[in-house]
DNA sequence: GAAAGGTTCTTTTTT
DNA sequence: AGAACCTTTC
């Protein structure tokens, strides 16, 4: 049985809370987890609802999953498998795979992610929009088209702002986008959201079943919502019974479309809301909850809030002033055999940053010092190339119609059929107003080298007897190695790369797609390729996430915004300088946006999440230059560790020797001058 | 049609 | 510094 009364009385209040809206301001820290698994348990348990009615939405396939593992702690496994704990986009697939034939999609459809939607929208602007020496990026188009969509606003009804050449590229571009998506039988990411609302707009019948199932809501970190999910929300939560939990603090995804203003009003939105505050703080000592107040005071877009903890003070932040990248990797890294050498297992610390790059001088230094580590992010497995290549194959023999992936391997590995092949092809399927599968399957008329026709016979051939062999098949993986092998993929690999250890890290990717696939095999009961695909592409790594699970001993590296709902006794938090917290982006959107202020309280609350990662101890660190398109640059200090009262922060420059000529020593004792007087606060 | 060599431009954060 | 892209050459 639970003890429902090990909570305090606010969490306690917000667990036993029945039916209506409820929202719960959750500082960071405050137990929010443990609150909104406790209340599902209640829910089941004293008050009998069917866990099948039973649906929380996070932000991350790991929050998800990790929510999952709590409940099932709590009430059993058997009755948390009925219930539906997923992300907002792993939700939206499934209603989508039940109900897309309604939207005139296929039931198979394909999912494009970031790089297949660049290519698309590249195409489509070379085709439509570039005249001449204009050149348009099309990776600024895509953000205003997701921007659009993260709005709900139709290909129909975007209407350029002003005369910005990139807005009036968007507005060409969105509606021809939009429909070259359906031709393909894909949706990107935005869209699982943006056509799930439709579908709901729509065709009531698929609301309400939907409402028929999932009766009780509750959704973590509300205050990432778009406005895309807050319509998805209302239309599902007809019956009011809405829990959210949030904490406007921690808001860092608005350059995502998030809106503070949905957690902001709520109460308004849905009436007869119960408002809880979570303010006791379990997590961190009192100087770190003092630092993460006086910083966050700074923000006046806000509902005041103001953490406590019962525990002492602990000890002072610190600050160290390194002297470039390299220097502020070696610092961390010595601090980090320091305190292991202590006694503290590598799992205790975390190294944060607000950019990926940042990672790089720190991978390079822990590795050298033999210190183990793991990269959070930074999606770098299926940006890969040769990732792309093999998921492209499995994607086209899933649905034929999506061209992009089908173009990246129409001559992948190569076959001889070349860029004015190709063009051919695609010109043929745009007169004729049909698929390029189409043409390909038959390409008579089209003007083509015998040698080119036949092996574009051989490729349409392996194509088409692969899709059975793989709808067939009883073992994926086993029958997915052999389509590689088949098409030599290693081979290809090996051709086109000269250097033999970067041809076999290559390979090892490759591999890797295939253990992968043999990890979801194992896992699923039903494993197919279309639901292992669909964990591809909504970047579902269950491997590494199992990882994490059994707790290996390593060293944390990720960024802030991948930290967020996360803890570590001792935080690493590297770069505190001016352009990268508050980030250079952010400055220029102040300067020129209307809301002056806005994106730097974003970054503010950033750094604000950063510090609350803290239990123990918190290490900022800056440096004083730092080498960007290869030269070195001066930094400046970020704003914000102004913000923090001085008494809480113990700061020391690093004082590492280094071979100099007599003219740089004395180059480096104005440095170190320069470093003490920023030191004091300047 | 493919490989080699030269040029340009880059870097926010993520489902 | 490095990748992505483009042009030239075989």
């Amino acid at each position: 049985m639970i003890d429902f009364h090990t909570l305090n009385p606010e969490q306690y209040a917000a667990v036993e809370h029945g039916d209506g809206p409820l929202l719960l301001l959750a500082g960071a820290g405050s137990g929010k987890t443990r609150v909104i698994t406790y209340r599902i348990a209640y829910l089941v348990l004293e008050r009998d609802i069917h866990p099948g009615h039973i649906l929380a939405m996070t932000f991350t396939n790991k929050a998800a999953r990790e929510m999952r593992e709590r409940v099932a702690g709590l009430i059993g496994r058997k009755r948390t498998a009925a219930m539906t704990i997923s992300t907002f986009h792993s939700l939206c697939v499934q209603i989508l795979k039940q109900h897309i034939d309604r939207l005139g999609y296929k039931r198979n459809f394909s999912i494009y992610a970031a790089a297949d939607q660049v290519r698309l929208i590249k195409d489509l602007i070379d085709r439509h929009v570039n005249s001449g020496d204009r050149r348009i990026d099309a990776a600024r188009v895509l953000w205003i088209i997701s921007d659009a969509k993260n709005r709900l606003i139709a290909p129909e009804d975007f209407a350029p702002f002003h005369g910005d050449e990139y807005q009036l590229a968007a507005a060409t571009v969105y509606p021809i986008y939009q429909k070259a998506l359906k031709a393909y039988n894909a949706v990107d990411f935005d869209d699982l959201i943006m056509l799930t609302a439709r579908l709901f707009r729509d065709h009531p019948e698929a609301l309400e079943a939907c409402r028929q199932c999932y009766r009780y809501l509750l959704v973590d970190e509300y205050q990432d919502t778009n406005a895309a999910q807050y319509q998805l929300l209302r239309q599902l939560a007809a019956h009011g019974n809405l829990c959210v939990v949030g904490d406007d603090d921690q808001s860092i995804y608005g350059w995502r479309g998030a809106d503070l203003g949905n957690i902001l009003d709520f109460e308004k939105d849905f009436p007869g809301t119960r408002t809880i505050r979570l303010e006791q703080n379990y997590r961190s000592t009192g100087n770190i909850l003092a630092a993460a107040n006086a910083v966050i005071r700074c923000n006046t877009r806000r509902k005041v809030k103001k953490l406590w903890t019962g525990d002492g003070a602990g000890e002072p932040l610190e600050m160290i002033v390194c002297r470039d990248e390299e220097d502020e990797a070696l610092q961390v890294a010595e601090r980090l055999q320091v305190e292991h050498y202590r006694g503290r297992p590598w799992k205790h610390f975390a190294i944060l940053y607000r950019t990926n790059i940042q990672s790089r001088a720190f991978e390079e230094q822990l590795r050298y010092l033999d210190i183990p580590y793991r990269l959070v992010g930074g999606q770098q497995f299926y940006d890969r190339k040769e990732v792309k290549d093999a998921v492209a194959y499995l994607k086209v023999l899933l649905n034929p119609f999506d061209e992009v992936n089908l173009l990246r391997i129409l001559n992948y590995p190569k076959r001889g059929i070349g860029a004015t092949s190709a063009d051919r092809l695609i010109q043929r399927s745009s007169d004729r107003d049909c698929s390029l599968w189409e043409v390909l399957r038959d390409p008579s008329g089209v003007d083509l080298s015998d040698q080119v026709r036949a092996s574009l016979a051989l490729f349409v051939r392996l194509i088409e007897t692969w899709r059975y062999r793989l709808r067939d098949s009883l073992d994926l993986t086993a029958s997915v190695a052999e389509l590689f092998r088949e098409l030599d993929l290693d081979g290809e690999i090996n051709r086109s790369t000269d250097d033999r250890i970067k041809a076999e890290r290559r390979r090892e990717f490759l591999q890797d797609v295939i253990n992968a696939l043999a990890s979801y095999q194992q896992r699923e009961a039903e494993p197919t390729l279309a639901g292992f695909l669909e964990k591809v592409s909504l970047l579902d790594d269950e491997q590494q996430d199992d990882k994490d699970a059994d707790e290996e001993d390593v060293v944390t590296l990720m960024s802030l915004h991948s930290s967020k709902g996360l803890e570590f006794p001792m935080v690493f938090l590297v770069g505190m300088e001016e352009e990268y917290l508050p980030h250079k982006n952010s400055l220029e959107a102040a300067a020129d946006g209307g809301e002056a202020t806005a994106p730097i309280e974003e970054e503010r609350r950033l750094f604000y999440v950063g510090i609350t990662r803290a239990r123990r101890q918190l290490v900022l660190t800056r440096a004083e230059e730092r080498k960007k398109y290869g030269k070195a640059l001066k930094r400046e200090p970020s704003r914000f560790l102004a913000e923090i009262p001085e008494d809480l922060l113990q700061a020391r420059s690093s004082s590492v020797p280094r071979q100099a000529s007599e003219a740089e020593q004395q180059q480096q004792a104005g440095h170190f001058f320069s470093g003490i007087q920023s030191l004091l606060g300047e």
